[in-house]
Formats: C-alpha cells, structure tokens, sequence
RNA sequence: CGCGGGGUAGAGCAGUUUGGUAGCUCGUCGGGCUCAUAACCCGGAGGUCAUGUGGUUCAAAUCCCAUCCCCGCAACCA
C-alpha cells in the first residue's frame, strides 16, 4: 500500500473574488499534489472557503441579501477560479456545510468543558461607525484606521482560549521538528515575536456580530475566526470530537500545509495548540509561502492594479499562468506579475525553447522518416552528454521539489529542454539526413531528442498538465510514469508522430500590450461613473470653503502633523492634518485652502482638529488644493 | 539598541551554510545555422558584490565589527 500524503490550502475568504495573487496557492498546492501523486503518494488534497465574519456580514447588508446567500455566489465563483486553473483537489470544504458547523460547535465545547476556553472581558479600542476592535499599532493617527475616526476603549464579552498552557509544549515541537515552519526565517519570527515573550490568551468568540458559528451553550456569542476556520483541515475528513471519521483516521496527520505568509502564526502557533487541546497529532510541516506582488505593490482594488485569474487564462491560457506564477516565485521572497513580464516568459521559455523544440524534432521525425520513430542503433560520444543533463535534471527535479522549491526544479526541467537544443544543433540533423548512410546516426537522434522532450514533459506535468498532456500525444508516448524517467530510454521505438502543432503560439508584444491598454481604457470610462455614484445632495452636505491659514506649527511628537488655525469667514478653526511631509509651517501660512468645515471634530494625537484640509496626496508628496485669492469664507462647490 | 530578512551588470535573481578565477535569465552587440514558432546555437560588452581603501586571513560577495538604506513581523488583522 502506497504512503499517503494529505496537503491543504488555507480555506480562501469568501468576501469577495480572488485576484490572481490568491489564485497562486491553489496552483502552487496543485502542483506539489500532483508530483506527489507522480511519486506513489496516495494523496489528498483539499481546499475550499471560510465563509464567516463581520466582512462577509457586512457586504450581504450593503447588497441587500442574506449573508448565506451571498457567500454562495462568492464560494461558487472561487470553486470556478479554482477549476479554471485545473487544479485536482479531492474535496472542497466551506465553512457553513452542516458538518462542519456542528463539529465545530462541539470541539468549541470540549475546549470549555476541559477548561482550556474561559469567559472573560475583551478590552480594545474599538470604533463603534466600525464596530471593530484595533490595536494600537492599527491606529492611524490614533483614529480608526478604516474610517479615521475616534476609537473608544471598549469591553465586550468573550471567551478566551488559555494559550500560555500549551506554549512549552509547542515550543518543544518546533525544537524537535526543525522542519515544521518552512521558510526558516519565518520561524525565528514565530519564536522571537510570540512563543518567547509568552503567549497570549486568544480571543475566541464574538458578541458584535451574528454571522458565525453560534455557541451552543451561550448563543450571544458566535465563535471567532480562528476555531471555525482552522478545523476545516479535520472537520473535512470527518473529525468531530466524538467520531474520527474513516478518512481522519487514514490521512491525518497532514503532511504540509500550504498556507500564505500572512497567516503562518496562525497555522504554527494557535493551531497546534488547538490540536493538542484535542488531543490530536499535529501537522508535519506548514508552508507559508510568499505574496505576488503587481509591479512593486501589493495588489489592491485601490491601487487599480489586480490582476484576476480568468481574465490571464483567457489571455494565455491556464498551463501559460500555471508555468508563470511557479517559476517566478522564488522559495522565500516575493514575486512579481505583469503583462510585460508573462509575456517575456511565455515567449522566451514556452514558445521559442520548448513549445519549438518540440515542434522542430516532430517535424523532422514527419519529414525524414515519416512519422515513425525507428529504433537508435547508431550511439555517439555526443549522446552521452544529452543523457547526462536528463539524469541531472530529474535528479534535480526531485531534490527542489522535495524542499518545496518549485521554481528551481522548473529550472532543472527546462534546462534539459535547453540542452536539447543545443543537442540539436551539435548533431545537425538536416545535414545527416543528405546521406543514405547516415540514416542510422539520423534515427538513433532523433529518437534521443524525442526521449528528452518526453522526460522533460514527465516532468513538467505538474506543472502544466494539459501541455505534457498534449506532447505525449504529439510523440506517441506511452511511458508517462515517473519511473519511466530514472533511466534514458523508455520510449517505444517503431511509435508513429503525430502532426507538429505549435504547443504555444509567439505572442506579439507591442501588439497584444496595445489591445490590453485599450481593454483597460475601455473598462475605466465604464466603470467609475457606475460604481461611486454620489448624488448631488450628498456632494452638498459637504461645507466646503476657502480658508486663509492664520498660523500654523508642528503637532508634538509628530513629523506627518500639523496644527493649523484657519479663518474661513465666520470662524477661526483649528484643523490637524497630515502634510508635514511636503509644507513646512511657515511656508503653510497665508495660504488659502479647500476646508470641509462640517466635519465632525476629532482629537489627533491629543489635539482638537475641527476640519479638514483638501489635498492630492499619494505615498510620496502631498499638494494642497488651493484656492487662490478668494476670501476666507467662500463657498467651494 | 524589539525580532527577523535583504542590498551582487540596465532589469530580475543565484552564489554566503563548508572563504579559493563573480554566475544565471531577460535586454544589448557580434557571429553561426536553416530542422523549427523571425525560432535555435556560439561569443563579446557590461559588476568598487550597499558603505567604511575597517578587522581576521596567504586569500573575503562569503567570517567578524560599525554605519546607511529597503522589506517583513510586533498579538486577534479573516
């Protein structure tokens, strides 16, 4: 019987549609699934959303509808993304499934009743318009980071989880499992950051909101995030406190799971804890891998910059994405996205080194010997150097695909690809093929090539499924098996070529870059007006009037503040703003600004703003709108 | 001095563990080839390896020290 290997993704949220940087933890976690499939893994593979929380609760009220409902649409949307980049995951959990909200429920009571989850207060600041709890280091110039209004230490309800009980134990696992946090320097930062200075107790349930998991012996409280959300890794194979299911029993422990950055303390620190509570076997190894980056910023809807998984496929194609977000993201860094970028590794490694590579040696296997594969009989001292790269390739393969190094063992299949033609051009087919008596030397190449370009489909069919897919065809191979590559030469002579149909077509840059730009122009004129309309009379609750500055210095203990005295016609107000960046306070003084003279009075930073100045501002500068000569007071519409 | 990662050719990265001729991809320049998708193969140019003409050493991108800059984490953010 076959060794299993149980992978996860974390589950995705359900709140809104996945950008591309999302999407790259599916394929990523497809990709390590099917290799280890290709190895005799009996494997599981599992994936799917956490459909909780205020967010969720929140959109559904904006739109009207149940929060049910819309995390159906959401969920729907995110299991078609998921498919659209093929990837072969065994089961899809959400978090409303009736399972899992009744196992939740009662791991939530097992932890109560053996005394590791206890009821206490909550105290946090928290920004009631909000209704969500920040920390200090959250707070924008001491305001609500969302809203930029005035936070309120608060108590709430809410039960906590005794984490400090656990806390030497889990260390010692991390001591004893070296490996269990991947990358390395995350780890350090697990310890230093939390597991040293002691852990806190977290908070595990909610009183300000409904949509979750409710309590079943206190329902005005829904459990918290973390409870719900993590157990989707044993609910999903049929754990509940009182039952392991068949698959729990078969497949847990996990063997990794595959989760973002972000969320590693999570998935390192809180969740081994909760399985200890359980009683339960931890994860092996947990992977959080790094973010895709759109140019050098993070993707946000405010930037402009998403990019969105369907749009690329329908661009490139769904092994073209594939290909591109493994082989650009390094093990432990960051990686980057852009048209210009998908572009140049489309056509340089798809297109030109193997797509072609596979349609020169087809071609030639159709011209020269029509179609049919003869046996190599004809061995030469140039052979020996193509053989030696396939070993060195699978071999490295294996090794970078082990230590979850995707993109390196990429590299490793393509350079076989590399060396191929290079193998070509040392031979020179064409001129073989003028001699009758070379017509044995002319076969035993061209079955090496074809041999190489299978081994290195083999290989990359985790990659690109459909792509090796496709080759295999085109050679007729009928060795497609990992084993079949550990030694050079499995391919059936006497095999009959199909036609050589490009595998990726060269994309036109300029061209295509000039058809995206106009799509993007086209899509902006449409939508802005659609999205944020804002009638007239809401434009007119606004008071906004020119504003001479009177004086003005610098908030203490701030380098982004400034305190202003402004008269702006009937009243002097004192307004704190955030431009210390770009205006000095003397050269502030005896300008006259756009003031919003309604707004709600706020303390920043202990001092009394009652407005608040216009400005363009982006990361870097910020520019006051001005006014001109106009007299304090005037009305700016 | 909160913790951690990083600064290497125009761009993106490897090399640092175990010091020993600075490497890969893209781009650029030149050559070769014609089987193939204007593709493929070979070669050249381009680097004070952040700074300190710092320390250790026969030898430092690599080990040690100091400084500067960037980035992540800093506890409930799903």
């Amino acid at each position: 019987m076959s060794e299993k290997f149980y992978i996860t993704t974390a589950i995705a949220y359900a709140s809104r549609k996945p950008h591309i940087g999302n999407t790259y933890e599916i394929v990523l976690t497809d990709a390590i699934a099917r290799y280890k499939k290709q190895r005799g893994y009996d494997v599981y593979f599992l994936t799917g959303t956490d459909e909780h929380g205020q967010k969720i609760q929140q959109i559904a009220e904006e739109q009207g509808i149940t929060p049910q409902k819309y995390v159906d649409k959401v969920a729907g949307e995110i299991r078609d993304i998921w498919d659209l980049m093929g990837s072969d995951y065994n089961k899809f959990i959400r978090t409303t499934d009736d399972y899992h909200v009744e196992a939740v429920q009662k791991i939530f009571k097992k932890f109560y009743d053996q005394g590791d989850i206890y009821k206490s207060e909550y105290e946090g600041l928290y920004c009631v318009p909000c209704e969500s709890f920040f920390t200090e280091t959250q707070l924008v110039d001491g305001c609500c980071p969302d809203c930029g209004r005035k936070v309120e230490k608060t108590k709430e309800e809410a039960y906590f989880f005794k984490m400090s009980k656990y806390q030497d134990k889990l260390m010692k696992y991390i001591e004893e499992n070296p490996d269990f946090i991947q990358p390395e320097s995350r780890k350090k930062e697990m310890i230093n950051n939390f597991l040293k200075p002691g852990l806190q107790d977290l908070c595990v349930s909610r009183t300000s909101f409904t949509w979750g998991i409710p309590v079943t012996f206190d329902d005005k409280h829904v459990i918290y995030v973390w409870i719900d959300a993590l157990s989707n890794y044993i609910t999903a194979l049929g754990y509940s406190p009182d039952q392991k299911g068949e698959l729990y029993n078969k497949y847990w422990p996990a063997d990794i799971h595959v989760i973002g950055k972000d969320i590693l303390r999570f998935h390192t620190i809180y969740w081994p804890i909760m399985l200890m509570a359980l009683g339960e076997p931890l994860p092996k190894k947990v992977f959080g891998h790094p973010w895709l980056l759109s140019g050098t910023d993070k993707m946000s809807k405010s930037r402009g910059n998403v990019l969105y998984a369907d749009e690329l496929v329908k661009r490139f194609g769904v092994d073209a994405i594939r290909y591109y977000l493994l082989c650009e993201m390094p093990y432990a860094q960051d990686g980057t996205i852009s048209y210009e970028n998908i572009i140049t590794r489309y056509n340089t490694d798809l297109a030109n080194i193997w797509g072609n590579l596979v349609s020169r040696t087809v071609a030639m296997v159709n011209k020269y010997f029509g179609g049919t594969l003869e046996e190599p009989t004809d061995a030469d001292g140039l052979d020996g150097e193509l053989k030696a790269a396939a070993k060195d390739a699978v071999r490295g393969f294996e090794r970078n695909m082990d230590g979850l190094r995707i993109a390196d063992a990429i590299d490793c299949a393509m350079s076989l690809a590399k060396r191929s033609n290079k193998y070509i051009d040392e031979t020179m087919p064409w001129v073989l093929a003028k001699d009758e008596a070379k017509r044995g030397r002319l076969a035993t190449v061209l079955y090496n090539l074809v041999e190489s370009i299978r081994i290195t489909a083999v290989m990359l069919s985790s990659v690109m499924p459909g792509t090796s897919k496709s080759i295999f065809e085109q050679i007729s191979a009928t060795e497609t098996g990992w084993d079949s590559i550990l030694e050079f030469g499995k391919t059936q002579a006497g095999s009959k070529m199909g036609e050589a149909a490009p595998l990726f077509g060269r994309i036109d840059e300029k061209k295509m870059m000039e058809e995206i730009e106009a799509e993007l122009d086209a899509k902006e004129d449409k939508k802005v007006p659609e999205e944020n309309l804002v009638s007239i009379d809401d434009f007119a609750k606004l008071d906004i009037r020119a504003g001479k500055v009177l004086e003005s210095k610098y908030v203490e203990g701030s380098d982004k503040l400034l305190v202003s005295k402004i008269d702006v016609g009937e009243k002097v107000l004192q307004v704190v703003s955030g431009i210390a960046k770009s205006y000095k306070p003397e050269e502030f003084v005896g300008k006259t600004v756009a003031v919003i003279c309604n707004l709600k009075p706020v303390k920043l930073r202990g001092v009394l703003s009652e407005g608040m100045i216009l400005a363009a501002s982006d990361k870097k500068t910020i520019n006051v709108l001005e006014a001109g000569d106009a007299a304090p007071g005037t009305k700016i519409s």
